[in-house]
DNA sequence: CTGTTAGCGCCTTCAG
DNA sequence: CTGAAGGCGCTAACAG
């Protein structure tokens, strides 16, 4: 059906061999005068390569695929545009795939674009805890046959990638809070089987109980805008009147669970900051256009993205590195001192 | 390198053939026995099917492009989502591209995607005004050669897809602006040589000039945040000391403009609505967490992408649908009627 | 410098 | 029902 190799060739009255060489780089040059005419038959012709057959013949697809919990969440959605960033116009085409948060669907991702050949894969979806046996095997099956893995969030121990801190960033931006005033917290931990969730909780805690701090309470659920806005909805009707004499400040492992829980907080009838802070981790986009502005854990994902990205051209060497957050408090955190 | 269905047909004791047979949907059943004799053999190898090889034998990749503007954009992201659960479990593998609003990128994209012969291309990026002419004749080809292609927003003659009616969507919305009694318009019309910008522009324009009422102001600018957040500054810094007296509605023909223009209103130390009203279109989620909520023309983001999956599924004729928006009044563009 | 010729891995008639 | 063989479109030695 489409236009082939051959028949540019015939059409310019030269072999497959040659047109090859003058459509694709080649080390050998053909004269410029049948470069020309292969060309223009090209041009003439509408040919366009088959990448497939040329996957094939040659040993790589210049792909890559990207697996993320959820391309509309802006997290993954800016790492997203990182990665094609990094990409550049170095001709890598980016395949994409959602797990909606199922780990077998991460599995079968991965899978895919196993078959796909692809030459890497980054993961920056949903490390589960208990590093699913199935995926590590899938894994290091595809690095065996020269596929390359980064991995943005959670390390893993075989691969290259960008590794997040999160507890010590986590820690830090406990150091902040306490060192603005506040005493009182409560953390919505999201889902406990996801390391991102549990490490930046504990970060939290620990610097917490490192301080002295009164005991909080912990809520767990999903790691997402519903979960954070029906545990902050759980932690509103159940806590004791005392608590609403002062003002708490509820920490969320990510800035789209924050997102939640104001809106938990809102229609309650109470404010952010002023009855209760909220503090969130990411430093999402989104942030720019909320009010108040929401006091976070910046973690430069665009960045990230791009870094990964150029990691799989260079092709090499499965660098890691480590980024730890830096912790910026905006309004949501404002401390009411005249409460009581 | 990697295992090949020769490897496991051997290991199994059976031919190419047949190995074939049991691990890909063949319409001929090989023995049960023999079949799982080979599925026994390509677990115990590892073998993964390898795409590029299966796409040359047969005739079609499970492979679908989708070419955005940016994917970091809620607007894009949600309909990139809407795509991907289109596609379902139907195994087809989502290639990604974003154009960054410069047409040869969309131009680039769309030969990549040629290149790697996806079965279907969604297009959902910038639809220029002058209909690049480029981009046309490589869409025919395109469709020549069987792919199919599915446009989101604009119509392109010989393609399906889904039409917004910008133009429709917009006249509404100044009616029910209008309704609610407003009277005193500046449209944001964003950048002028896009489709969707210029008719959302002009639906809204229109209704104003059928309505009978007063000129308004209409600023351009890039069709983005930063573009309304220009736009609406500059806006600020020429009105006339008298109109300040008076509440104006300030339409952005996105929410993402929308933001912007909020943004600048705020730094001006004036207040949405009371001193301006913003309203936007789209109605992205991120609006959401946003306060004031921001009255908007409401379309179907994510179901739109989703449609376009289905509609790629269905292989068929090149449906086309219409969507018009839907007005939605919130809190950005309550009425200040105190305000002389 | 150009052309010829094996494959790359898999599917699919066509025989057996 | 199973096996043998040609071909998908292109690249990369190897000759000429």
């Amino acid at each position: 059906m489409a236009i082939r190799l051959t028949d540019v060739a015939n059409e310019a009255g030269v072999s497959l061999a040659t047109a090859s060489r003058v459509l694709n780089g080649s080390a050998r040059k053909p004269a410029a005068e049948i470069s020309d005419k292969v060309r223009a038959a090209a041009e003439k012709l509408g040919y366009f390569p088959n990448a497939q057959a040329q996957a094939l013949a040659r040993a790589s697809t210049k792909l890559i695929g990207l697996v993320v919990r959820d391309i509309a969440d802006p997290y993954f959605s800016t790492i997203a545009r990182g990665v094609q960033r990094g990409l550049g116009d170095s001709g890598t085409q980016l395949l994409l795939a959602s797990t909606d948060s199922e780990p077998e669907r991460e599995i079968e991702a991965v899978r895919a674009f196993m078959s796909q050949r692809t030459d890497a894969i980054i993961l920056s979806g949903s490390r589960g805890q208990s590093e699913d046996d199935g995926l590590l095997k899938l894994i290091e099956n595809y690095q065996e046959n020269g596929g390359q893995v980064v991995v943005i969030g959670q390390p893993l121990a075989s691969t290259g990638g960008i590794q997040v801190d999160n507890e010590t960033t986590s820690e830090n931006l406990a150091g902040e809070l306490i060192r603005a005033g506040h005493r009182k917290f409560v953390v919505l931990a999201g889902d406990e089987n996801l390391l991102t969730s549990r490490h930046r909780a504990q970060g939290f805690l620990s610097k917490l109980k490192r301080t002295g701090l009164a005991a909080v309470d912990v809520f767990h659920g999903a790691f997402s805008r519903e979960g954070a806005y029906m545990a902050m909805s759980d932690y509103l009707r159940v806590r004791k009147p005392e608590e609403a004499d002062q003002q708490v400040c509820v920490f969320c492992v990510s800035d789209v669970m924050a997102l939640g829980a104001i809106r938990a907080v809102r229609e309650s009838g109470l404010r952010v900051p002023e009855d209760i802070a909220v503090v969130g981790f990411d430093d999402i986009p989104t942030l720019e256009d909320v009010t108040p502005s929401i006091s976070t854990a910046r973690l430069p994902l665009e960045e990230i993205g791009r870094w990964a990205g150029e990691m799989v051209l260079s092709h090499g060497d499965a660098r890691k590195m480590v980024v730890t957050g830096t912790p910026v408090l905006r309004d949501s955190s404002r401390l009411h001192s005249d409460n009581r």
